[in-house]
DNA sequence: GTCTATAACACGATAGAC
DNA sequence: GTCTATCGTGTTATAGAC
């Protein structure tokens, strides 16, 4: 394991007070009293308040495009790809819940990796999306309107980062097989 | 119908900005030059920033703890309940696209109103867990962690802003109905 | 009702002492 | 590696002319 520098604290204590407030609002101040010491003391570790955030979001985007890549390329059926998507939303959620929020909510700050986060998010839709409408081929998945499907299950492994830090009770593969049936099986008795 | 006024068309144009960027990365300036006029201009039909803040998002809120005390109060089974309250979220989103992204994204930037937000979105997802909570005992629904099946649920509606733009071609009802197949019944064939 | 001008302050970031 | 001091700019909001 390497260990935790000065620039991954502020990095992930940055993380924290972008989740609460979002990028924007939090000011170098705000982040500096956070880490105990004065601002100007932050440039000895971070170039900008930009990098902060370039980092937090990249690394995860990357995580989540490799990952599903991954899964994607096995042959398990559709279904078995789905469950093991929304395994890895809970995984990464679980560790990074505060660099989840930024991911989420403050992408659209990003400066000059805006291009390539839009990249690998439209990446990772596509290969989403492809695999729903594999399983309605292969009739494993309802015939319903797939972007619709993407769209529902997609909103709620998003929202996972607001969730997770309130059951803490629950275990990753507890929460992971409930959300796969939920998601898969429906509520209806 | 009573006529637009420039306060309401300010707020209008302010939700349209905020749902790009969120509430604190939108100055005055901005908002003016959307207006196509300039800031200063702006402060003689509203107060502050803070004061169009809060008549996008209480007044939602409003709308919604209402609603939901009327769809509550009938005696609909708890799957109908369900089934009106995606019905709600899709009429509001679409009626109010902008909002809803301040209502989800914005609403801890609000000052004196914070409290009564909270007190309103407590409210209503305690109605919200109570209705499946009944659904449960009265084996609609499946025997599942109720918070669990609220938060997947919600996650959806609160996401639908972001998507009901996309998809115009879709009605409401349409909408509407294809995600209460999809929330209540799932996706396996 | 919109404008110009500006007050009063906060922002990100840098310089240079220690 | 942290500090104090500060630069240059951007921020919300107000004053007062038109």
């Amino acid at each position: 394991m390497k260990p935790e520098t000065r620039k991954d604290e502020i990095i992930k204590t940055a993380a924290k007070l972008f989740k609460e407030k979002g990028y924007s609002a939090v000011t170098m101040r705000d982040l500096a009293t956070a880490m105990g010491m004065k601002a100007a003391s932050l440039y000895n570790h971070i170039s900008s308040k930009q990098e902060i955030l370039k980092e937090i979001i990249i690394s995860l985007a990357e995580e989540f495009t490799q990952s599903m890549e991954v899964i994607n390329s096995s042959n398990a059926s559709s279904l078995d790809k789905l469950s093991q998507i929304i395994a890895l939303h809970v995984k990464i959620t679980t560790n990074n819940t505060s660099g989840m929020a930024s991911l989420n909510n403050d992408w659209m700050h990003l400066e000059d990796q805006l291009a390539y986060y839009l990249k690998l998010r439209n990446n990772y839709e596509t290969i989403f999306l492809n695999i729903i409408e594999e399983g309605i081929s292969a009739s494993e998945i309802k015939n319903l309107n797939p972007e619709t499907i993407m769209f529902s299950m997609l909103s709620t492994l998003r929202s996972l980062y607001l969730w997770i830090p309130k059951k803490e009770a629950l275990n990753a593969n507890d929460l992971a097989n409930s959300l796969s049936n939920i998601l898969i099986q429906g509520i209806n008795k």
